[in-house]
DNA sequence: TTGTATGCGTTATCAG
DNA sequence: CTGATAACGCATACAA
């Protein structure tokens, strides 16, 4: 990686063109320039295989063109999902996307936002898990499913309305003793709504209910002692589980069927996320759709609000349920 | 998205550490200075919240310590891991990437590159399906899966080797007549190999087999319909399959138990890429797992060769089989 | 309209 | 060892 691009500049372009470097710059941002200077320019460029430098333009603007996203890591769907979807919506507003993983390392996390300031980036978008996470102002910072502060915009999907869907639906397939299952920090997020969502349907609609909050240090063995103190006789108390994920839905899936307990005839499952096989065939198990899509275009289109004043401080976008053969759903037809 | 981030410059931390600004270069970038200089940049560093300006440096240096990676999306795992595995090898070594989809659009790929030329990254790893695709010099460019000439490095699993372990595994495990499926572009690339590898093994083990490629322009109906013509009273002529992807693997799979055919009691299945369950779990069908890691890390640390010329053009790296619980193998006890 | 000249923030050279 | 200064490539204000 020695070679330096034997790249031309605008001074070389300007000189093929026979004129001034002002003009040249003008072609180049498609800024008025007289027809035949134009085209002179125009020919000089694609003769040298010219290319803008866009440190040389950044550093005069102070804009770069480039938005950082901080993510845990890509492996998993859901977060991969997000990355694309961000992507995607910013190549449409012709910004790049400077992609960093902090591994759920809680002093990565820092670092990395850290580094991209050093880039110049023009916006932020991150999810985080860092505890006392320092959000620089000055920089147009967007998180996601975690709310720091009014003047930190986030964007989530309706977490408690995703709970509460979750055990409507448990309630109308038959379930009446259900149990929400989540496994995650120890903070508090937005996903830590689905929890409250859940408790509050189960309430009103009077099903009886449980609630397993697991925090990092444990693992999915305690979800199976939590699992195996609540069966008798080969069988489990619970007749409908919501699972935090639908990660902890499959895994939780395999371990009951694993000790001979049918999924959905003895226990139905929904999870959270909607992940699909091979990020487009069917959907894994029943879920609660985050839509996905829709929280990454509104991640970057409030990255570039114009007025940051005017930005909602938290933004829920809506949730859906849908089959993924882990339920007894009466029209269970209309698969995806 | 407008406010500039009020950021310091050199000149600032120079003005309040009283020394000149060549001194502040050089303790931001490590070089040594005298000690009571070195600190009192170092306190007006911190007292300022001073931060490099990467934009300056670049144009000064003309080095971004940034690599751009060209792939089609993030959504399918295998590329998710990808993904993953190379910003790993890059952060280790200091460097950002610079993410790219070109979403399988083949007028895509060569606008990203022209793209991140322009943003004058230090490299480009680029995974991509456009036929004509014209590779620049003059920056340091490393393919997955797909050679174009001895002087653009390319590396990929050994999927010549992958394709005769595949053919050799459904022989151990008792097939006779068995059939390769592959559902690609239509250019040659390393993928292409599998086949060959494929054919390779089973002429050698006098195994009988048939083959069927499918181009761009087909989809998962024309593989149902060259399985219904293999099936004759409800049972298929093979007894053994080799997909070209885990993905393909899948899909076939689900076809056959929906006609009542049994996996991997009346037909073993392999697959090729070694995707797991969300990206941490089990894997999804028995397959030929390709060393994601050590690709990702051999495309770095090829990037990253002081002697171009050293590199080889072509690196294939093991792969090795996994059951996944669509085979029959003695001792399928090795899950994982 | 076009051309010229300045400065963005950094690194590196070279004289003190 | 430090300090002043030029140059990197670009955009823009201003002069022609």
């Amino acid at each position: 990686m020695k070679e330096s691009q034997s790249t031309h500049t605008m001074m070389d372009v300007a000189r093929e063109a026979g004129v001034a470097i002002g003009t040249v710059s003008k072609v180049v941002n498609g800024k008025k320039v007289a027809e035949p200077y134009r085209i002179r320019v125009e020919k000089a460029i694609e003769k040298l295989g010219y290319q803008v430098n866009k440190n040389g333009r950044a550093l005069r603007t102070n804009q770069t063109n480039t938005v950082a996203l901080i993510i845990p890591n890509s492996t998993n769907p859901y977060f991969a999902q997000l990355v694309h979807y961000i992507d995607l919506a910013l190549a449409q507003r012709n910004y790049s996307m400077l992609l960093c993983f902090s591994e759920y390392r809680p002093k990565r996390e820092p670092e990395l936002i850290q580094m991209v300031r050093q880039n110049r980036v023009d916006g932020i978008i991150a999810l985080t898990y860092t505890p006392d996470l320092d959000i620089p102002n000055g920089i147009p910072f967007i998180t996601i499913d975690r709310f720091f502060s009014v003047s930190v915009p986030c964007v989530a999907s309706d977490n408690f309305a995703g709970g509460r869907l979750a055990a409507q639906k448990l309630h109308e397939f038959g379930c009446r003793n259900v149990a929400f299952i989540r496994f995650g920090s120890t903070l508090t997020n937005e996903p830590s709504k689905r929890k409250d969502g859940f408790v509050s349907a189960c309430l009103e609609l009077e099903m009886a209910f449980d609630t397993l909050l697991m925090t990092e240090d444990k693992d999915f063995r305690d979800v199976q002692s939590y699992l195996y103190g609540h069966m008798h006789d080969g069988r489990l108390d619970f007749d409908g589980l919501f699972l935090g994920t639908d990660m902890l839905a499959w895994q939780t899936i395999r371990f009951l069927r694993e000790n001979g307990i049918r999924v959905p005839e003895d226990v139905q499952v929904i999870g959270y996320d909607g992940i699909r096989a091979f990020g487009s065939l069917e959907y894994l198990v029943s879920t609660i759709v985050q839509p996905v899509k829709e929280i990454a275009e509104t991640c970057v289109s409030m990255l570039f609000s114009p007025d940051r004043h005017s930005i909602p401080s938290l933004v829920c976008l809506p949730v859906r349920y849908q089959y993924g053969g882990t339920t007894r759903d009466q029209n269970a037809a209309e698969d995806n």
